[in-house]
DNA sequence: AACTCGGGGCA
DNA sequence: TGCCCAGAGTT
């Protein structure tokens, strides 16, 4: 068994269940859910969209709300003024640049005000189960401490993940991956010892070899 | 590559 | 009270 194919293993055992935090019903919602989810928790996301979906649930109950207006149905969230700009005129672009029907490539996603690679990619793998590999904060940490990736940049580390793994493999490593950083391998203070995937790991090694060397 | 936006949740 | 959170745009 390779690398990959046992961090893959030891992780979907560990993490059962791993699957998007965020709520929504429909492409459209989980796009403006995913953009609203910037340097922001999915409960926090949760609980603003819970009350706005109810009343505007699609792209044309969204454009009749102000760049305003959408500020202050998500003004609970950080960051609130850029992603209400941006929804704002995603919005607007998607009507009528893609007749109200949110792209199913990265191109066209990446496009739209306010959507990067890591917006566009988790979209693509969600709502329309297209192959792509989100990156995150928490991917980005832990396939560096894995060794799996040492690039500097997200894309590069998007591009590294898909050449490790299988396609089919994709969408439920990017869950596994975000349950374990938030679970275990937290930025701060990661819990080793409660670590599923230590024996493969870079960062572990390093620090095991360390802790020893200081005895 | 660095800087900026940012209120709420949680310890 | 302080720290952190499913990023993207601009310079």
């Amino acid at each position: 068994m390779t690398k990959t194919e046992k961090i893959y293993e030891l992780l979907k055992d560990t993490y059962p269940d791993a699957k998007c935090g965020l709520d929504y019903t429909t492409p459209f919602q989980l796009l403006v859910s995913t953009m609203l989810s910037a340097q922001a928790t999915d409960k926090s996301v949760n609980k603003v969209t819970e009350e706005l979906y109810m009343q505007y649930p699609d792209l044309d109950s969204f454009l009749k709300l102000s760049q305003d207006e959408i500020e202050e149905k998500i003004r609970k969230i950080g960051l609130y003024k850029n992603k209400a700009k941006n929804i704002y005129l995603m919005c607007r672009e998607l009507k009528c640049k893609y007749n109200g029907v949110v792209p199913q490539n990265m191109e066209d996603l990446m496009k739209l005000p306010g959507v990067g690679r890591k917006t566009a990619s988790v979209v693509l793998v969600e709502a329309f189960h297209i192959p792509a590999f989100p990156v995150d904060t928490h991917v980005f940490r832990i396939s560096r401490r894995l060794g799996l990736s040492k690039s500097t940049t997200a894309d590069k580390v998007s591009d590294d993940m898909m050449k490790k793994f299988p396609k089919y493999k994709w969408h439920l490593l990017h869950h596994l991956l975000i349950t374990h950083g938030r679970a275990t391998c937290t930025a701060k203070k990661p819990k080793c010892p409660d670590c599923s995937v230590r024996d493969v790991c870079d960062y572990y090694k390093k620090v095991h070899i360390n802790s020893l060397n200081n005895l």
